[in-house]
DNA sequence: TTGACAAAACTACATTTGTAGCATAAAAAG
DNA sequence: CTTTTTATGCTACAAATGTAGTTTTGTCAA
């Protein structure tokens, strides 16, 4: 019923989809193959796996015009809820649970710039009163 | 060369290890089984696999005195080398690099005690200049 | 209509992971 | 010494993952 784990590769895809909003195998491939070199067989045998996941909705349609159908691929989940879930298992198995200790980690090894140690400091005064 | 993926339940173990310094697998079992239920030998399993992985060292020991010889597990690596690696592997699949969009997310999602915010603000101060 | 081409569907296969069970060897107990 | 425990060493096995190859099928160009 919760969400499903998305592997490394597949969260590959899934970003790309969160970016395109929906999209045909074609559409992921030109993205990612490029970029990683993969086989577009691999980014499609990950889309179909998605889809079983319950993590992508599948469709076959009809294009505009006179296309002929294509798979289509929509997100079921937003990048926040899986973020949100896979977050909490990052947390849980790699800081035991301590969210200061994850985020003190990630400060002095995240070379920020002036810009996002500003943008922090706002988010802390918010939660803070 | 560089360190091998450590899995979910492989984590479960490594807290333990580094917590205890060198252990042996009863010790491990010790603190595991209670907690989760596990099959004592799938602990001592996942201790095999950690140095088949060579993320532990595995020496066979005659303890103190009359002891009889014993395996004893110590870490290869700190628990700050592990985080550091699987940390910066987790922020480049999830949020594609963007540390402070990481930050960002476990600020809001933390639920923060004031003395952690204290905490990170002091860290941030130290960041900044 | 027929052949070429591309998308989709199905098949594949080695590794890793979760989760043990079973056999053996050595120590402790009797 | 023999028996009983227990740690260790193998073996196991299904599901998930990375990474495609092969076959089928539907469309378009000739």
């Amino acid at each position: 019923m919760t969400i499903q784990k998305i592997s490394d590769a597949e969260w590959k895809v899934m970003h790309v989809v969160w970016r395109l909003g929906t999209v045909t195998g074609n559409d992921v491939i030109a993205e990612i193959v490029p970029e990683t070199g993969w086989n577009p067989n691999t980014v499609r045998t990950l889309l179909v796996r998605l889809g079983e996941k319950g993590i992508l909705h599948v469709e076959k349609t009809r294009g505009k015009e006179k296309d002929y159908p294509t798979l289509v691929y929509t997100p079921l989940y937003s990048q926040e809820e899986c973020i949100a879930v896979h977050g909490q298992n990052f947390l849980e198995r790699v800081f035991e649970g301590d969210t200061s200790k994850l985020l003190v980690h990630f400060f002095k090894d995240g070379s920020l710039t002036p810009e996002q140690i500003a943008e922090l400091r706002k988010q802390l005064n918010e939660l803070e009163q």
